[in-house]
DNA sequence: TTGAATACATGACAGGCATCATGTATCGTG
DNA sequence: CACGATACATGATGCCTGTCATGTATTCAA
């Protein structure tokens, strides 16, 4: 590293971050090499003194955006308040409305499904995602909380997915609102 | 029309049959024209004979997966075990195993959200598609049968949806086997 | 049987892509 | 201050892609 020393890394992670988001935002396949580093104020060359290749900078992306989503649950309360407030947040119109900044399983998973490399890294996130999910809140039937927790994670996915996939606010809306009313209550059911 | 009259519209129609089941295999942007006129057994000339363009081929190819999906629920029996037979089907190993044969929502949407033409088609899909399921069958809280179809299939899509994107056999069945304890009963609590 | 229309195969084109090669400017180290 | 290393910009390469142009073979209508 004989160039500016942190302002290198500080870089990468701007690569990190930009990826992240435009990945989110339009696919894996619907962004370019190029364009992630013109996002980042670069041009396409020095992309390989960062990374070994798309897939591998894919896999990174991936890990990064998981890390960030991992912290931000991390930091909800402990409680089923706190579990009914991010299911809210995660089923708003305003994460819906912005999957550069939001789940990156909903954003991603069809495409993540197809690609071997990102699979596996995919796998790792999930795993964690559903331990912490299962752990950092409290579930009221404690004989199946992390059969409650898939449960209500596969419930937000989809709904999620769907509301984006369609070109109708009333229902996008609907799909959303009505998941909702059955996952945000403080004590939910059956996830 | 001045060519094989019949033979004409059933060369169509395999390239429809083609198309959706490679896009749903690979995703809109995986496949190419080229690919799949070759999986018709034709050139990648005359596929402007048949469609306007790739765009136009996605939207007709997502018609037509959607026609065969709504067939296919049409066909099941109107009652609680057929919904249970259902979902058991939608959340098998077989499903997750074959995309190019399954659930259009769970193989495409999320690209579906990123294609403002092909988002308008999947649209009249979805509510097609959430009208049927909740006509078609009983629903114990006869109030909130609109919302229980769509809490149901939002679980369906992204249970399959994370099972698929998964490569660890274990956690991918555990998926498919939590969502499916609680929906595949002929009579669910809360969808 | 002849002619017009049409779907076919082959080929070409421009554009975008991931990746690599090269030269240049910049920084730590001696 | 000078040297070696490193990250940069520019540019090139080869591939794949969607789309279109052209010629050819086939079938229906007269």
């Amino acid at each position: 590293m004989r160039y500016p020393a942190a302002e290198t890394a500080e870089k990468h992670q701007r690569i990190l971050d930009e990826a992240s988001r435009l990945f989110r935002e339009r696919g894996f396949a619907g962004v370019s090499v190029g364009e992630i580093m013109k996002a980042t104020g670069l041009t396409h060359g020095p992309f390989y003194n960062h990374f070994a290749s798309k897939q591998a900078l894919m896999a990174e992306g991936l890990a990064h955006a998981s890390e960030k989503s991992l912290k931000d649950l991390l930091g909800t309360p402990e409680t089923g308040e706190g579990r009914a407030a991010y299911v809210s947040r995660y089923l708003s119109a305003d994460h819906r409305n912005a999957p550069g900044q939001g789940c990156l399983m909903a954003a991603l998973a069809c495409e993540i499904g197809r690609e071997p490399e990102i699979k596996r890294s995919f796998t790792t996130h999930l795993k964690a995602f559903i331990d912490t999910f299962t752990r950092h809140f409290p579930w009221p039937r404690k004989q199946d909380a992390r059969g409650d927790a898939i449960r209500m994670l596969s419930s937000m996915v989809g709904a999620l997915i769907l509301a984006r996939a369609v070109d109708d606010d009333a229902l996008s809306d609907e799909i959303l609102r009505e998941v909702r009313s059955e996952l945000s209550a403080p004590t939910p059911v059956s996830g």
